[in-house]
DNA sequence: TTGAAAGCGCTAACAG
DNA sequence: CTGTTAGCGCTTTCAA
């Protein structure tokens, strides 16, 4: 008579078989030292056999824990609408992996629509024990909103100290420096800055930016404002702005990478030199940026570490704790632009 | 006396407050026709003002059904590692979207251990009604298992009609027998495939450049044989090629867009021009593939399409159906390569 | 159209 | 170390 996998349902058809009772099957699966290894033993191994796996349903119901977290991320609609997707799917992974290492599932979820409530119902419904959001979109009226409820979250973004909610994000201000001093040590003196500056973490790049090139009096910003950060948007950009404005310029710090390649081409189609008319410096690092036509010096971010960062921090607001917002930090990759 | 938002939790006390009983609360949240619209309203009302909503894991626990859908996607550990990595972000958001549209959760998972059962303790668990693999590894003797399992799943691969399980795959044949045409157009003659013959999906896009060159009896297949499919991959690997061995060749066909640019980058090098000595044709159309120093000649796969088709045929097993593996459409976007 | 009763599969509390 | 009991919050009969 072969033990025929009759995948078994439940914890009592396991308890019977292995004569004992249904608890003693529940200590055995969640690794419970009340439970003599013998017996452990015995009972994993019958599990096995049959097919049984605990009902994590019946489990989070009854536990009230789903060890879940939803991650939010704007999935682009396409391919090129948006120029940081890859930093984000990167992000995405190393969260991930943050989890993976806490046993907690993953839930992936597109932003709903900018509004607190169906964040609540994620979590009043128990799909979920807490919230990553993956970029914060363009205003955080939203964020602030679900910051006075008692859902558990974590942003990656612009890290501003007096936020009501806990940010892990970009040195930006920090990217922005070292690119001001790199231009200064190039001996650069008009930059144009290709961003937008009511995103907050642009503002703050800039913010760096200025900072660092105070102490050179001759230099200054130019601000070229672009309303998305892709590669066609900062093409598009600078094309625009080579054809009609004529404030001159030797150097251009760009809002992404996509952006900097973007200008790069419209640099080069306009017969400029780069880097030697024009140096560019881009964000984020992509992996792209090493293999483009001009290999793209770029600030980078470490997002390894925001990956654990996220789900760290997170985790202390399970405990109860309110953890500070974090700045991760930033380098800049010299390559030849 | 303000009606304060204490998060009520159970649908009892809901029914008190709206003085009816706890199956008409349910009628009213799955929006059955047997309640009552003045009572649904009334009830909706009131559950929304406590900040009320239905506990997913009781439903699921009791329903036995979760409408989640797990998607396994082998992330990759850096960046650089995993070429097409953006391909199956994208192919992640298609599949996203697929899964919003029939109101199903998706559970994002690495893969455990390339073996069937952690995935039927995935379903057995109840943690999801069915899992989605995009991308099926070097070997598939583990989703050989998995088919003999009740697990309901599809995968992203290599289609292959004498399958035990349900694939959705580039139409790879018709992939190579376009880049064939077009070398034979530019009147190429010894084409280099640069990919790896073990690889299901490689394969039939090397039968596919094969069948396509027939006709000219002159033109050859030349094998440049590599492990994996990223841009160092194909750069070290042309370079080698470039400097020991010595037949000719006017054309190359890549495995992946990734290493079409690494062999373009190693040409470069080595003083060739693209694409007047040598032409080079890509696979996956990556976003960047267009902005190269090169834009690359490529082939592209409809992956919105495939992500639709993807979760349709899970849904359908979930119906008791056994659909047929299909392949998506693929065609040649000509650049400058 | 609504309600009463039963039970999905599990774990926590307590007793031994 | 193991068992008994109770109940997590919901939906599905079935009856009214």
């Amino acid at each position: 008579m072969a033990a025929r996998k009759t995948n078994l349902t439940t914890m009592d058809d396991i308890a019977r078989l292995a004569k004992v009772s249904k608890p003693t099957v529940s200590r055995a699966f969640k690794d419970s030292p009340l439970v003599k290894p013998a017996t452990k033993d015995r009972i994993l191994a019958i599990a096995r056999r049959h097919g049984y796996s605990v009902n994590s349903n019946a489990q989070k119901l009854r536990t009230n824990r789903t060890q879940t977290v939803a991650v939010v991320m704007h999935l682009p609609q396409q391919s090129t609408e948006h120029g940081s997707a890859p930093f984000f799917f990167q992000l995405l992974n190393d969260v991930a992996r943050g989890l993976w290492v806490r046993r907690h599932d993953l839930l992936l979820c597109s932003p709903e629509s900018d509004d607190a409530y169906s964040y609540e119902v994620m979590i009043s419904s128990k799909r979920a024990d807490g919230i990553i959001f993956l970029g914060q979109g363009p205003g955080d009226k939203w964020l602030k909103d679900l910051s006075r409820t008692s859902v558990p979250f974590v942003v990656w973004g612009a890290v501003d100290a007096r936020s009501s909610y806990c940010t892990v994000g970009s040195d930006n201000k920090k990217g922005g420096v070292l690119a001001g001093q790199r231009f200064m040590e190039m001996g650069r003196e008009h930059v144009l800055f290709v961003g937008n500056r009511s995103h907050p973490e642009m503002e703050q790049r800039r913010q760096g930016l200025e900072s660092a090139m105070k102490p050179a009096s001759k230099m200054q910003i130019i601000d070229l404002e672009i309303p998305d950060f892709t590669f066609e948007t900062g093409r598009t950009a600078m094309t625009g702005y080579l054809a009609h404005k004529h404030a001159p310029f030797d150097a251009i710090f760009a809002g992404s990478d996509a952006v900097a390649m973007g200008v790069v081409v419209a640099l080069l189609d306009a017969k400029l030199r780069v880097p030697e008319d024009v140096s560019v410096i881009g964000y984020n690092d992509l992996p792209i940026a090493q293999y483009f036509q001009r290999p793209l010096t770029t600030i980078r971010q470490d997002t390894y570490q925001a990956g654990s960062l996220l789900v760290e921090k997170l985790f202390q607001i399970f405990d109860g704790g309110k953890p500070p917002s974090t700045t991760v930090p930033t380098e800049i990759v010299i390559r030849q632009t």
